[in-house]
DNA sequence: TATTGTTATACTCTATAACTATA
DNA sequence: TATAGTTATAGAGTATAACAATA
């Protein structure tokens, strides 16, 4: 038998144990405390700016459309997003030639070398929860989540 | 090598492929979207009153303070969380007669039963995800991501 | 008529500061 | 003086509806 608990501050968790949803915002507690040291505050992005710049660098160019599915956000949020990253000369939005409807969103160079900054920040967060994860553990933790939402 | 891409609307991840952040809040949104359906939207439930409640039925009474910490909420808005559960009449909050600064928060007998109702709907939420992940690999993601916060 | 993106606006969530009471 | 909880309030995030331009 274990040694009596000592004044401990712990809760159970019951039926929490075993859902998915209460992990992951558990999770997301500790990532996004590491993001907004790591990058948000130094940089001063927020997590989802963070996000879409990301999807640019590795895109080229994409629709607001198409990041408004990617990023989980109504069409409208993302046009006020978009607009403040314009702002700040991070990205521009070019009208698609074979469609007048739509836009091609792309990074600026001053957008690129403030993602070449961001990338090397990020590298730090791993560092906030990697203590308890053996770098396979991360492995299969990021395949697993990505299966998740997959389809 | 692989079939030619058919006008696929995939978009690359670049380094957001290996960043544990962006595969927790895409794989939120799975959750999500299930917790919604299954339990917020039938029994008008926030995700964070659900987990609330949840934590007071595992543990017969907690302090706000308690509550705080373990759901990440400052306290003024922990106080008007737990207003809107006491109008509900799902929880009571009593006098610590040892310490007269705190209080202890229980579930009322109508919370309890909303709690049992609670707890039924929320087993149709697995079937949002698991079609994509094994039972083991389910309680393998679990596990690893408790790692991700322990301590 | 359907689609892309924008504007206007309201609602919710979250955070900070100042306050009360108990210790 | 420190802690638990509350009140008041401002800011940020998110959602819906109505609109403009293009297809």
């Amino acid at each position: 038998m274990p040694a009596a608990k000592k004044h401990s501050s712990k809760i159970a968790l019951g039926a929490l144990h075993s859902q998915l949803g209460f992990h992951l915002a558990q999770a997301s507690i500790i990532t996004n405390h590491a993001f907004n040291q790591c990058v948000g505050e130094p940089l001063q992005l927020r997590k989802v700016e963070y996000s879409l710049l990301m999807l640019l660098q590795a895109n080229q160019a994409l629709s607001p459309k198409q990041l408004a599915k990617s990023l989980a956000l109504t069409a409208p949020n993302l046009t006020m997003l978009l607009d403040r990253l314009q702002e700040r000369d991070w990205i521009v939005r070019e009208r698609n030639p074979n469609d007048g409807r739509s836009q091609h969103v792309r990074l600026t160079p001053v957008g690129e070398a403030l993602m070449r900054e961001a990338a090397d920040a990020a590298k730090g967060m791993a560092s906030h929860w990697q203590k308890n994860l053996t770098p396979a553990e991360n492995a299969m933790l990021l395949e697993l989540l990505s299966k998740v939402y997959q389809d």
